[in-house]
DNA sequence: GCAATTCTCTGACTAAGGTCAGGAAAATGG
DNA sequence: CCATTTTCCTGACCTTAGTCAGAGAATTGC
C-alpha cells in the first residue's frame, strides 16, 4: 500500500467531493428534493417500468411510490398499468415532465461548464484529458471478476456476445458448430472454469479454461465488451485465469486464435505467450500460443 | 461552451460521485452520523476553539452544539471554557477520541487504497497522475478574483506575504522602505487597483495597478501563495489586471522586476511584455518590461 | 460603567430520505 | 384451481441534518 499514492487519492477525493457536491446539490434541485429530480431524470424520454426504475436507483418500493406520487401531482409524469403484466406499472413523462428534464439537462451542462469556464484553453484540455483518464481507471477499478456457473443467463449472454463478435470480425464469419466445441458443462469445475468480469453488477467480459489432466490447459472464450475496452480488463482476465490454472495444478496453458483478433494476439505476446506449431485443427485458427506458468 | 468537453465532465462527475459516495458514506460512518465523524476529524489532535470549528465546517451554532454534546456523551471529546476568553469554548479529543480519529484515518486510507488495489502498477501510476492533474485544475477553477479594498486585513496580509517573499528571494534581502513605495491609498480606485485571488474564501494571491493618467500604468505586487503555484494563477491575475487597466483607459502597462524572480520574468515575456530600458531607479530592479494593450 | 456585541447553548421546528409491515391485485407453478 | 410469488401502494415510523428564536454569560467599545 503506497502511502503517497493513497494520500494523493485522498486529496483528490476531498477536492472533487467538495466541488461536485457544492455545485450539483441545490443547483439541480429546482425547488424539489434531489430524489425527485434524479427519478425524473432516470425515467428518461421513453418511460420505464417502475420495477426497473427502482432497481436502477436502488429505491425502496414504498419510497419510490411516494416519490412518483409527488411527481404525478406536479403533473410531470403519468403512471399506468403495463400492458403485458397487470402487476407492473409503467411511468412516462408528460410534456411538462420532458420540459423539466430538459431543464435539468441544461443545468447539468452548466455545472459542468462552470468547471471549465475559469480555465484557459490549455488548462481546459488538460482537465478534460485528466478527467477522462481518471474516469476510465476508476471504472476499471470498479470491475470485479469471479469464477461463475456457465449456465446462468449472464454467462450465456457473454458467450453469445463473444460468438457474435467473432462472426463480425472473422473474414469468413463464424459458425460455432464448425469450431472445436467447449460446451458449458466442460467449463464447470473441476473440468474447466468460466471467469466473468462485472461492472455495477452487469457482465462485461469473460474468459474460460478447459483442463486436461497431465496435459496443457486450454484458454477459451476471451472477450471484453466493446464499451469496456482499453481498461486493461483483457490482461486482468488473463492474469486471473493463469492464477486459477496454476492453483489447479496446470503447468502449461495454450490457446489458438484468429489473425483478425490483433489486440488479443498483442496481449498474448506481451504476456509471455510464445507462438507454437498448430496443436489442434481448429478451422478458424491462424495462430497457436503457449505459456509455461511459474 | 464546448459540448464534448462538457459531456466528458458530466461523465466524470457521475462516475466519481458514484465511486466516492458509495465508499466514503457508511464506511467512514462507524455507526455514528457522518456529521459527527467529520467534526471529530476536524477537531484535530491539538484541539480547537468551537467558533473556529464552526467556521471551518460551516455549521450553525445550535447544530454544532448538539453534535459536540453527542460526541461528549460518547466520551470522545472534552469541552472546557477557553483560558483567554470566557465566552469561547475549547474542545479537545480524549484518548478514546484520538483512537477513534486514528481509526477514521485508517479507514480513509483503506477507501483510497481500494481505488488503486484492483489496478496494475502502470495503471496505478496513471490514475495517481491523472487525479493530481484533475485536483490541481479543479482547485484552479475554484479560485475567483476581484478588485478589493487594499486596507482590509486580507489585503494587507497578501502584501506582507509578498514583501516577505521578496526578502527571502533577493540576494540582498528586501526592505520596503528602500524601494519605490506604493502605499495602500495609491491602490484605491481611481488612482489604482488591488486585485485579490481567493480560494475557499481565503486570499491566495494578488496583483496591483497604479494609474498615471496619460502615461503607462504600473503593474505592482504580483504574488501567488506558494501552495497555489502551478495553477496558472499568475497568468490569470495578469490577464485580469490588463483587462482592468484597459477598461480604465490605459494603453501601456509597465513594470520592473528583480532577476531572482525567474517564473515572473518568464510569465511577462510569454504574455507579450518586452524588455525596455530602465524607466525608474528602483534599486531592487534588474529588468524593466512594457506591454501595449490592445 | 453601561450598551452593544460575541459566543454558546437550549428548545421548537422542518425537510429530506429513508425503513418496515401489511395488504390488494395480478401472475405463476405445479 | 389453489398456493405462492411478484409488484405496487399505504400508513406508521425513523434518523440525519439542519434552521430559527431566544436567553445567559463574557467581553468590548466608547
Amino acid at each position: 500500500m503506497d502511502a503517497t499514492a493513497v494520500q494523493q487519492v485522498r486529496a483528490f477525493n476531498r477536492t472533487v467531493a467538495e466541488r461536485i457536491g457544492a455545485l450539483t446539490d441545490g443547483f439541480l434541485g429546482r425547488g424539489r428534493p434531489m430524489g425527485e429530480s434524479r427519478t425524473l431524470w432516470e425515467i428518461g424520454l421513453g418511460g420505464t417500468e417502475i420495477r426497473d426504475l427502482r432497481a436502477r436507483l436502488g429505491l425502496d418500493s414504498g419510497y419510490a411510490s411516494r416519490v412518483l406520487r409527488s411527481l404525478e401531482q406536479e403533473g410531470l409524469i403519468t403512471v399506468e398499468t403495463s400492458s403485458g403484466d397487470g402487476r407492473v406499472r409503467y411511468v412516462q413523462l408528460t410534456d411538462a415532465g420532458r420540459a423539466e428534464r430538459a431543464e435539468l439537462d441544461r443545468r447539468a451542462d452548466e455545472v459542468a461548464w462552470s468547471f471549465l469556464e475559469p480555465l484557459d484553453a490549455a488548462q481546459r484540455d488538460r482537465l478534460v484529458t485528466a478527467m477522462s483518464d481518471v474516469q476510465r481507471l476508476l471504472l476499471a477499478s470498479m470491475v470485479d471478476m469471479a469464477i461463475e456457473d456457465p449456465t446462468t443467463p449472464d454467462a450465456r449472454w457473454c458467450i453469445e456476445q463473444y460468438f457474435s463478435e467473432l462472426n463480425t470480425r472473422f473474414e469468413t464469419g463464424f459458425d460455432p458448430s464448425k469450431s472445436i466445441p467447449a460446451d458449458t458443462h466442460e467449463l464447470v469445475p473441476p473440468r474447466g472454469a468460466l471467469l466473468i468480469a462485472r461492472l455495477r453488477g452487469g457482465p462485461i467480459g469473460c474468459g474460460a479454461l478447459k483442463f486436461h489432466p497431465g496435459e496443457p490447459a486450454e484458454l477459451k472464450r476471451m472477450w471484453v465488451a466493446p464499451e469496456a475496452r482499453g481498461l486493461g480488463l483483457g490482461r486482468r482476465l488473463l492474469v486471473e485465469l493463469e492464477r486459477h490454472a496454476k492453483e489447479a495444478g496446470t503447468r502449461v496453458v495454450r490457446l489458438e486464435t484468429n489473425r483478425t483478433l490483433s489486440e488479443a494476439i498483442q496481449l498474448y505476446r506481451s504476456s509471455g505467450y510464445r507462438e507454437v506449431a498448430a496443436f489442434n485443427d481448429e478451422p478458424y485458427a491462424h495462430h497457436w500460443f503457449e505459456k509455461r506458468l511459474r
